[in-house]
DNA sequence: AAGCTGACTATGG
DNA sequence: GCCATAGCCAGCT
């Protein structure tokens, strides 16, 4: 359990998102939708996908890897530079992936809900 | 300015 | 489970 805590600077959605995401544990994933309820916006997966989108932009890291669709799949890794980064760094934390989806998917769920609070 | 586009999901059949 | 449909809403044409 771990704890994020707000400032003036990130008081947007987009930075909701990214204090989040910088939350997820190495190996562990989550889903854009479990982001987008944490936050209250559970119709708004699409945003958080948005988002991630203009992580790029960003100076500061974001594991925006580790943000997959609910059951599992790389839908985003097209986003990425090149065409298996988000798979290859996926693999390098130690999980297992085929076919863009990624094997014992629930294993490794990471739940924003059940393991973050904001401060 | 109106319409289109999605790194999505929930729901009904 | 799969498939189609329909909400979603900020940003881009």
């Amino acid at each position: 359990m771990s704890t994020i805590k707000l400032s003036e600077k990130n008081k947007d959605f987009f930075s909701l998102v990214y204090e989040v995401v910088k939350q997820i544990p190495h190996g562990r994933v989550t889903s854009y939708g479990a982001i987008a309820k944490y936050l209250g916006m559970a119709r708004s997966a699409r945003m958080v996908g948005w988002a991630m989108n203009a992580s790029h932009t960003l100076s500061e890291p974001v594991p925006a890897h580790r943000v997959v669709n609910r059951s599992g799949l790389l839908t985003g890794k097209h986003h990425f530079g090149q065409n298996n980064e988000m798979q290859s760094r996926l693999e390098a934390e130690g999980l297992e992936i085929e076919e863009d989806q990624i094997l014992n998917f629930e294993d490794h769920f990471w739940d924003p809900a059940k393991e973050l609070t904001i401060e």
